[in-house]
DNA sequence: GTATACCCTTACGTTAAGGTCAATATGTTT
DNA sequence: AAACATATTGACCTTAACGTAAGGGTATAC
């Protein structure tokens, strides 16, 4: 397949596609006339790094995973590993906006919102 | 107050200090040895900088409350109006996190974490 | 007179792409 | 064969908010 074709299939741009092999994650093979053409193979590189990033995995992980892909002898808990490193550094953000909503909800709901300048939310960012 | 007092005591680097004047966020005397000289105001300003991107908002968003800060003509509307914004994003922000850290439970949950290549969550980001 | 603790500017590196470009390549009309 | 439309290529620019390093000035203490 060339590469128009893929990214209107995995519905990810040929940008991005030249970028992940720029970058070593996946790779294609090169026709005569220096046109990528990507085998079954390359595809299905390409579709697991696709549903491992909407996973959240940065494309460094996904680099990784994709070696423990195609990596016959494998151990699953260095998988389980990486995903549960993720799933952590994912519920600390949750914490985090979930601080942040608190604030955010309670300053809003004190202000006023109306033509004069008095503020809360000014106050206080503000505050000594 | 030289660049280096200020930044212990916000706990902030002098990087980021510089950087926020580079863009016209807060600015600085300077002195006969081009040293950065912070008065009260600068540092006040500096104060509320630091308090609001904690609370979540973009430099840009605070180049915007400073300006509301300075202004005494502001309307609390104007000021709700973009931390409702931001709560918005925030808030969009926490639903996509939880929905990754559901998929990722469940993976880990499923995945033996033993020894053995057999591992669902590579099975779950190949599959057809 | 040198050690150290400051201070300065310039400028490239980071993440994960998106935008834009000119230069080729291919395919279809005329 | 020439004109035109569409694909593809690599390369460089941009984003946010700094980090990091290079290379050099200044001030105080020992």
């Amino acid at each position: 397949m060339f590469i128009t074709a893929i990214s209107k299939k995995l519905k990810i741009t040929t940008r991005a596609i030249r970028h992940y092999e720029e970058i070593g994650i996946i790779n294609s093979k090169r026709l005569e006339n220096n046109y990528r053409y990507f085998d079954q193979v390359n595809v299905d590189k390409l579709k697991f790094l696709v549903r491992a990033r909407k996973l959240g995995f940065s494309l460094e992980e996904c680099k990784e995973l994709i070696l423990l892909f195609e990596n016959d002898n494998r151990r699953s808990e260095h998988v389980r590993e990486i995903a549960k490193n993720k799933l952590k550094s994912i519920k600390k953000q949750i914490t985090d906006l979930k601080d942040l909503e608190k604030s955010l909800k309670w300053l809003v709901l004190k202000c006023p919102g109306d033509n004069k300048p008095d503020c809360p939310i000014i106050d206080e960012l503000a505050k000594g």
